[in-house]
DNA sequence: TATAAATGTGACCTTTAGGTCACATGACTT
DNA sequence: AAGTCATGTGACCTAAAGGTCACATTTATA
């Protein structure tokens, strides 16, 4: 956690810091970001820093808590479409609802996935609470999707929670990767032909890649 | 490439080089790998290391050859169980054999895929035609498998490439980290129950999440 | 054995990192 | 106006990075 210090500043400065920091981390991970160019960049001396600061680590775990505050608000905010719905539908809609958000703070985001996915996995056990969450998250989910018989049973929870979660990396990482390429991002995520190529990665993941009988049809 | 003056050196020496490197990589990734330790714990000079490579740079690209070159010699020496099989089984095949030949050099794979998957994504555009390698071999699969009435032609190649890397790459990094528990790799690789679980995963790749008719069968 | 070529070496260079600290500045209290 | 406390600052510290180079040592050639 910051100091009180720095929650004692103008939002002002707090925000030219933060955006800082975020620009820092998402052009060099948490590893390699320094907090020279920082401090640098947000037109502050080094002893400031180490005033408001543990370390570049305490800036990254506070970004964290910051904006998984905002995504839950963001989420609450948005209602899902009806309730009491099929499973692999509300996972859509998690889905392109999460990455609604994301458009919307690209840096940010580009900031956390490049920690969490690229450092997360080698160095230390940090951020390990953050994924717990989202994996009991899923594996609830899935537990009550299997009851319902909307999920193949013989694909026990623990192997679904891994698809799910790949699959939500993965399309994240795309969606992310080339929206970074448009100047409106979020116009583009919220496109017909991005939303179409959300659905058919989803569906993949629904129903695989074999030819089977029911096969996909353009248009939700 | 590294310079004449390594190749001119004993096997016995260079293989000692190496193996520091690989270390120095599985362990830092190569961003942060420090050729100050990879001479230390090589027992060569400082200046003896740029007598033989440009940067560590130029060791990651020369292991990342060698590597390369080892595989493709093992797959080669490894004939698929039959010739004309089903698509998946090939790809299934294709996967197992890949995981035993990495299970034959744990540290190797780990610092290759950290740094091709972990900075490759960020760092410049370096690697890049061993991607492309990788891709384009998947895209001409999956046309054939297209034809063949394998794979669901709804779903465009390029996607299916997507997904088939994707999970090629989930895989691995499942295998390596758990596999590493493990004081002999091989073996576990090998065993019944590590088998099944990448038929499983692959089995989803295939069918989907979805419940429907067709369920796995335990035992292939 | 004398000479030339190739190889080996570690002290040394610059740059940058994270982090500290004595001191300067401003704001609020009495 | 005097004093107190929070805040701001950048020179400075040590460690480590990548890289160079004059010189020592070994090997091959005549």
């Amino acid at each position: 956690m910051p100091k009180q210090t720095f929650f004692n500043l103008p939002q002002e400065k707090r925000e030219t810091i933060i955006n800082a920091a975020v620009e820092e981390f998402a052009e060099y991970g948490l590893e390699n970001a320094s907090t020279n160019r920082i401090v640098e960049n947000s037109g502050i001396s080094k002893g400031s820093f180490y005033q408001y600061f543990e370390d570049k680590e305490d800036v990254f775990t506070y970004l964290l808590s910051v904006i998984e505050r905002e995504k839950m608000e963001y989420f609450k905010g948005k209602h899902p479409p009806s309730s009491n719905m099929d499973t692999f539908e509300y996972f859509r809609w998690m889905i392109k609802t999460g990455m609604e958000f994301n458009s919307a703070y690209p840096r940010m985001t580009q900031a956390i996935t490049r920690v969490l996915l690229g450092e997360g996995r080698y160095y230390g056990r940090n951020f390990g609470d953050l994924r717990q969450k989202t994996t009991q998250a899923l594996s609830m989910m899935i537990k009550q999707a299997i009851q319902r018989g909307e999920v193949d049973p013989s694909v026990d929870v623990e192997l679904a929670v891994m698809v799910m979660d790949t699959w939500s990396n993965a399309i994240s990482t795309y969606i992310l990767n080339e929206g970074m390429k448009h100047k409106d991002m979020m116009k583009w995520v919220r496109s017909a032909k991005t939303q179409e190529k959300i659905d058919k990665l989803l569906y993949v993941m629904e129903y695989g890649l074999r030819k089977t009988e029911s096969q996909f049809v353009s248009g939700s």
